[in-house]
DNA sequence: TTGGCGCATGAATCATGACTCACATGTTGC
DNA sequence: GCAACATGTGAGTCATGATTCATGCGCCAA
């Protein structure tokens, strides 16, 4: 054989990987998932439209690609700062005040990977992220039961429950009224979440604070 | 002149109208938003693609129509519902268990008309429904809050939430697990929701009844 | 340096599905 | 029955945007 992939090429075509996908969230923040195209993915990339296909085999599979990056970025977050808290309920808290701080400040990004509509294809990957959200949240709701926190409940059905009003209320479309980044429907909004789950004076118990932007930065980050 | 529309021909016209109107849900009902195409809307209409222009200008017109026909009667039962409550609260409730019922019923159809996406055009239609069952709820809300039956609480915000969280738990993709036309969900649903809106013992107070299908029958009512 | 192969290019091709329009068929009023 | 107009038809046109591929360039190893 006379050709074999030096570490430097290498190198190149993973970071072009990384710029094509990088390039894809971009648009997906900027004009949501219809904005996602491969034309103007690659040009912003950098390269031709044609190359974009020695990298992923179809558009689907770069979406595909964006969702999960996006996705386990942001679900690795959502565990650290779970698995940070000192209990369980404060580590549910600590889950639903994280997402939802990060998605206020992501908004249009966020519901561009996690409720905007596509093809069926990546669609069904879309779900994965959404049900690894949601069973993140059933897993630590579960965990509250058992430790006497919450009251006795379809977790699975709450965990749903409360990824919906989290998505639906902040970054949704009924959502439009508040800016991006805006952080007091967040509290408010946990209060209700939280109470849904049956805990009726959150606020009181400390497991919802006023604050000022802890996780809602990082705004550029790669996953 | 020596043409005029006859009654009869004008009867002829509104039942075609209707017609492609019904021809469209049951495609929606079927496949969803995506199956709402031109030619096989008219296929099951009995009439020819063409002939659809002549009653919607563009498919977007269509596509609003429905909506907004599914939508008129959707909403319209669930005032009447609300109404025909002894109180504000059992109002409130009653509103959402209508909803969630009937939603449970025709899951496919409801997440079309109201979850799906569609292009930006028709989903300006979208978010009207969507806002008039927030606005339905909130109002409720807001008198319950008045008449001090609920804590008090950012009322739009719980409206949006309650919408999220029976959108999602319910028809939304989540929600896979449960089969079509299922009333347990909406029970337990139903306890979260009013829990999160200040209501920690709704079935003690008899806000929520184990039903059987009160609600979630009328499968193929036109608007 | 050079043969050989991988990589990049972007104009051309394809697929999908809305929309048009020249023509056919009905309807109305006389 | 007929002129005048409305309504229905469906094959053809168009627009959009993903995907392909013939061509050229650059990197690799001997």
């Amino acid at each position: 054989m006379v050709y074999r992939r030096t570490e430097k090429t290498v190198r190149r075509l993973d970071q072009r990987h990384g710029a094509i996908i990088a390039a894809a969230r971009a648009s997906a923040a900027e004009g949501g998932m219809a904005a996602v195209q491969v034309a103007p993915v690659a040009a912003r990339a950098g390269i031709a439209a044609g190359t974009v296909y020695r990298y992923f085999p179809s558009k689907t599979d770069l979406v595909a690609a964006l969702v999960a990056a996006v996705s386990e970025h942001e679900i690795g977050t959502l565990q650290r700062a779970a698995e940070a808290a000192p209990g369980p309920l404060s580590a549910l808290a600590a889950a639903i005040a994280t997402f939802a701080s990060r998605a206020m400040a992501q908004r249009r990004l966020a519901w561009a990977v996690i409720g905007e509509p596509v093809d069926a294809q990546a669609d069904a990957v879309r779900l994965v992220y959404r049900q690894a959200l949601a069973a993140e949240f059933q897993t630590r709701i579960e965990r509250a039961i058992r430790g006497g926190h919450l009251p006795a409940q379809n977790a699975h059905l709450s965990a749903a429950a409360a990824v919906g009003a989290l998505l639906e209320s902040l970054i949704g479309p009924l959502a439009s009224a508040t800016a991006e980044g805006e952080l007091e429907p967040v509290e408010a909004l946990m209060l209700y979440v939280l109470r849904g789950l049956g805990i009726p004076d959150a606020r009181a118990r400390g497991l919802v604070v006023s604050r000022t932007r802890e996780n809602g930065g990082e705004t550029a980050a790669q996953a």
